[in-house]
DNA sequence: GTCTATATCTCGATAGAC
DNA sequence: GTCTATCGAGATATAGAC
C-alpha cells in the first residue's frame, strides 16, 4: 500500500506547507512543522522536496496553478463593457475573500522582490506579460473604441481597479480594526465592497 | 569620547536594523547583518535593545514617527474638495514613491496579522482609528454635504482611494514587469499614476 | 517509501575582560 | 560603552536501518 503510489504523500505535504508558509512565511516556517501537520517525518520532506527552498517554490507553483483554473474563463460570454468588468470584479473579489492566505503569500513575496512569483507566472503562462493585466487591457481598449467609456489612460484605469479590488485584503488587519468589521460581517462587508468598487468604476469612466 | 554619548550609536543602530529588516524581514534579519552595517559588534545591539523583537519594534516605530511628522498638515489649508483629494494623493504617493522601503516593511506585518503596525499607530496616535482614514473621512463627508460630489458610500470610497494610491507600489516588482516600466521612467510613470488616480476619482465622485 | 537517530550548522544571546 | 569569545537552543539536512 504505501510503497506504490506517493501521491498522497506529496499532496498531503504540499497541503501542510501551503498552510504553515502562509501563516508564518518561508524563513519563519518550521520543517517540523510541515511535517507534524503532513503526518509525516521530516526526513520524508526532504525524500520529496530535496530542501525548504524547493518545497516552498512547489507549493507557490501548487496554489497558482488552482487559482488559473479557476480565473481562465471569466468575462468571455459577457457583452456590455459594464458586465464584464462587473463580473470581474465579482468573481477577482469572491475568489481572493475565499482565499485570504494566498494574499499573505504573495505579500510577502512582493516585500521580497517578488521573484518566486514571477519566476512561477512565466512557468505557467510561458509568457512575461500575465493575463489579468492583459485582459483588462483588451477589454478596456474595446470599450473605449466602441464610445462604451470614455478615453481613459488604459494602463492606470487597469492599475486602478486591481487596487480598489485588492486594497481590502492586504490592509484587512488595520482596516477591520479602522472601520470596526466584526467577522460575522465580513460577508455582508465583501458584498459591499464590490459594489463599492463596481459603482466607482462605472461612474469614473462612463462616457 | 566614545563614553559620553550612545545617541549616535543607537541610531546609527536604528538606520542599519531599518535597512536589513526593509530587506530581509524579522525573520529572515541577522543580527550580525545589523551589526555589520551598524559598524558595531552584536553585543552592542542587545546592550541597546535588549533582543530582536524590541529591536524590531523599535524600528517600526522610528520609521512611522518619521512618516507622521511629515503627513501630519496635509490638506488644512485647501478649500475645495478637488483640491484637498488632489493634494492628499499628491502627497501620500509622494512619501511612498520615496520611501518604498516602508510598503515592504508593512506588507510583511500585514502578512503577520499587522500587529505591529497596529500597536505602534496606537502609540503614535493614542487612539484606536488612525488619521490618516478619519481624515479623508471628514473631507469626504463634508463635501457630500455641500453637493461637491455625489451621494457615495464614504467608507467603501476611502479605501477605494487608498488603494488606487497604493497599488503600484505594493505590486512593483511585478508591476514593472508586466508593463515595462524601466528605472529611468519611474519618475514620470509616478507622475502619470497619480494624474490617473486623481481623474478617476474626479470622474468617480463628481456629483 | 518510511522511519529513527544524529550530524552539522546557524544564530541569538551572554559572560566577562578592558 | 565596547569588545572578543563562546554558549546553547533550535533548525536544516543526512545516514542508515527496515
Amino acid at each position: 500500500m504505501k510503497k506504490e503510489i506517493s501521491y498522497d504523500t506529496k499532496e498531503r505535504i504540499l497541503t501542510a506547507a501551503i498552510e504553515v508558509f502562509t501563516d508564518k512565511g518561508k524563513y519563519g516556517a518550521r520543517m517540523q512543522e510541515i511535517a507534524d501537520k503532513a503526518e509525516i517525518n521530516k526526513a520524508m520532506l526532504h525524500y520529496y522536496f530535496t530542501d525548504k527552498d524547493t518545497l516552498y517554490e512547489k507549493s507557490f507553483e501548487y496554489i497558482f496553478t488552482n487559482l488559473f483554473i479557476r480565473v481562465a474563463d471569466i468575462i468571455d460570454e459577457e457583452v456590455t463593457f459594464l458586465d464584464k468588468i462587473g463580473k470581474f470584479v465579482d468573481i477577482y473579489i469572491d475568489f481572493i475573500a475565499e482565499n485570504i492566505g494566498i494574499t499573505r503569500i504573495i505579500l510577502r513575496d512582493m516585500a521580497d522582490g517578488g521573484q518566486v512569483f514571477q519566476k512561477v507566472m512565466k512557468k505557467l503562462t510561458q509568457q512575461e506579460n500575465f493575463f489579468i493585466p492583459l485582459k483588462l487591457k483588451y477589454i478596456i481598449d474595446k470599450a473605449k473604441k466602441n464610445g462604451e467609456i470614455r478615453d481613459v489612460d488604459t494602463v492606470q484605469t487597469i492599475i486602478s481597479i486591481i487596487g480598489m479590488s485588492i486594497v481590502y485584503f492586504i490592509g484587512k488587519p488595520v482596516m477591520d480594526v479602522v472601520w470596526n468589521i466584526k467577522p460575522e460581517e465580513y460577508k455582508s462587508f465583501i458584498k459591499a465592497r464590490k459594489e463599492g468598487v463596481i459603482d466607482f468604476i462605472v461612474h469614473g469612466l462612463k462616457a
